[in-house]
DNA sequence: AATGTACTGTAACATGCGGTACAGTTCAAC
DNA sequence: GTTGAACTGTACCGCATGTTACAGTACATT
């Protein structure tokens, strides 16, 4: 008869006012400390109301973990996947995806995602993958396959291993700038910056392949 | 009269036989655990003693840290600097210079450490400058170094921009394998992987920036 | 033999943690 | 007006944390 809330735990499970409330102010302090230092005490505290509430909706700090990851996660990869490259040229569509794709990667909200995931790969291998594949491992393809179908039409532009090629395109525009971004505080590149940054990459990348196809008759970079 | 551990803290500050041990084991466990999950008490069970000689040692946790990662970084970056280029011609520079790096970049120890340092460069600051100053940013620096030493000479390579042909070289390099890393507990590659990884990277940038010297009449790619 | 230093072991401290219990409140639906 | 579910506030549990205190041991130097 006692422990009626040990049973039954109070609380729905699935849609709340109230539970997002809780999501939401838990993505901002868990994307500001991270796991550890973030307090379920500290939640509340900015969220208002109990910490039954919070248990009442999320079984353990964990799982509430978990849903903060797939939110944020899902609003990174929407982006991401709302970018839509059809009607572009080659060039114009490298120009248009570089721009978001640098953009979103240097966000304060991607930023603070990417940090938590690295830090808790390891205690949290499922996350470490999830953020891999609806993040990096999306932007790769997507970009893959806009280079395989542009591959022979406009300019000289072959590509053998449009895996490889789309790493590379990706790795020359992003990787500096996040590394500086999650070690030294460094501020997120302004609109003008990202043009100029992305328009001097897509012409170094195009000029890289069109190379190849112009001076070796066969075969790409060998890579994997 | 009392408390004389607290005025003069019973042990040496210097060099010790056991704070080396102990700084080895702390080491280990924060690459391991990370900050918040490495606990004092799991310290001394994986080194011996007790918590007394720990705190003789190193005022704080956060002191201890810090040693730490200055240990750990030291010995990455005594390895970074300690690749010597000197009598190798472009090519053949930028093969050896990359399958260290990539090496080196994968590395457990690299990896561990970069972690880390990730996770912890919010609370803090000083440790992310350090790493990225006496990491990534010493890497740009000897490679940019190497590519303007070589821009007139082999071929028909020229560079405009050293500092950006640096970093676009290293992230196509890099970028990928690190994430991978990173995230998901993908293996280091093993040396004939690098070896082939490598020499894709290589030629694809040398071919990149030999077409800019010999199609274009002028100026690199406006960047920054 | 005496001294002083490095170290050990154990216990304690204050604090904060995740998580639970429970009584009380709000409020919409019937 | 009654019911019942969602929420609040507070107090509590057990436990682990960083840190300190202190009494005792090992040992090299004088």
């Amino acid at each position: 008869m006692q422990q009626i809330q040990a049973i039954k735990p109070t609380g729905p499970a699935k849609t709340s006012a109230k539970r997002d409330a809780i999501l939401e102010a838990a993505v901002e302090l868990f994307l500001e400390v991270g796991y550890g230092a973030a307090s379920i005490n500290t939640l509340i505290a900015h969220v208002g109301g109990s910490k039954a509430t919070v248990y009442a909706h999320f079984e353990n700090k964990e799982r509430l973990f978990e849903a903060v990851v797939d939110e944020v996660l899902s609003e990174v990869s929407t982006a991401m996947s709302g970018i839509d490259l059809a009607g572009f040229g080659l060039r114009d569509g490298l120009q248009y995806v570089g721009e978001h794709l640098l953009h979103l990667v240097t966000s304060k909200r991607h930023i603070d995602l990417a940090r938590l995931v690295i830090a808790e790969a390891q205690r949290f291998p499922e996350i470490g993958r999830i953020y891999y594949d609806h993040g990096p491992a999306l932007a790769y393809k997507g970009l893959s396959v806009f280079l395989l179908e542009h591959s022979n039409g406009e300019g000289s532009f072959r590509v053998t291993d449009e895996d490889t090629a789309a790493a590379w395109f990706a790795s020359m525009l992003i990787h500096r700038s996040f590394l500086e971004r999650l070690c030294i505080g460094t501020e997120p590149p302004s609109s003008r910056q990202i043009e100029v940054k992305v328009e001097a990459v897509v012409t170094a990348f195009l000029d890289m392949y069109r190379l190849r196809a112009t001076m070796k008759s066969e075969g790409g970079y060998p890579c994997d």
